[in-house]
DNA sequence: AATAATCCCGAGTAATTTGGTCAGAATTGA
DNA sequence: TCAATTCTGACCAAATTACTCGGGATTATT
């Protein structure tokens, strides 16, 4: 039950580019190097990014890349899904909707918790798609308590 | 974002153990047998349920396993964390008191992120929790609409 | 026009996690 | 005693994740 460090990555780096709207490109590698991140494992998780229309690129010398709305507009969700994919916390419940896979089955019988599962992944989408990049960028991060 | 293998087989064998609740203890190879799940993977899961309090062995022949409580007593959310750990969304939310293990500070400030990490933890844990191994039972298996 | 900075892309690789097996000891009812 | 069972620790294979590599395409700057 855990997310990947692409989400981790993903989050910070478009935390980056919220913090930098409205100004030029940021580069891939100045966002590696500020966050501390591999710099050619961000460019995959920025192919992601672009394909699901949360960034623009500016390609060539001095380019970089741009929140493709404004901050409030963009929300953990939507990062979350664009470099893992849909949140579907167990087999049974992955959206594959023109194959015919089975769903839970087991002995005949679908499974009984399927809806439990259902309610989770619900809820979980909910969560992350109530706070936006404005959001996050606005509230200061947290002191560091031991 | 997904649940293991192991928390699927959990749940599907304590339900078969809340169904059969108040008879005689139910043996791994029955549960094995009529869930369609490994043997000796089984042997590893109910390894943690037991330490875990939420099924009582009885060793020997006609031996077996028994819950520990009612199933009204047990939710879902009991056995996922005694399964698979407490759940922790991202790394720097595992709960470790001991240890001096860094929480998630990049450059210096912890991330901003947090919050809505925990929040997301906490809904899951709700969420988990609000489901028990009774309700389950009673609800009907959904039907296979394809 | 040349160069350097950047995005873009597909393949490959190393580390970790997951799902499962194996072998056998310990316990107990029949 | 024997067969059915839990219990334990080590092992293994497949999948997934995190990351690297090599190079091509695009564009501002000189």
């Amino acid at each position: 039950m855990k997310l990947s460090a692409r989400v981790e990555y993903g989050v910070r780096a478009m935390a980056a580019l919220a913090l930098h709207d409205g100004l030029d490109p940021l580069s891939l590698k100045e966002i590696a190097r500020s966050e501390d991140i591999s710099y050619q494992f961000l460019e995959q998780i920025f192919a992601d990014l672009r394909k699901a229309g949360l960034v623009e690129s500016v390609r060539g010398a001095r380019g970089g890349y741009l929140l493709a709305r404004p901050p409030n507009e963009i929300n953990i969700g939507d990062i979350v899904r664009a470099v893992e994919g849909p949140i579907a916390p167990v087999n049974c419940l992955v959206d594959d909707p023109g194959s015919s896979r089975e769903p839970c089955r087991h002995r005949g019988e679908a499974c009984r918790a399927r809806h439990v599962w259902e309610k989770l992944r619900d809820r979980i989408n909910e969560v992350l798609d109530s706070v936006s990049l404005h959001d996050l960028i606005e509230s200061k991060p947290e002191p560091l308590v031991k």
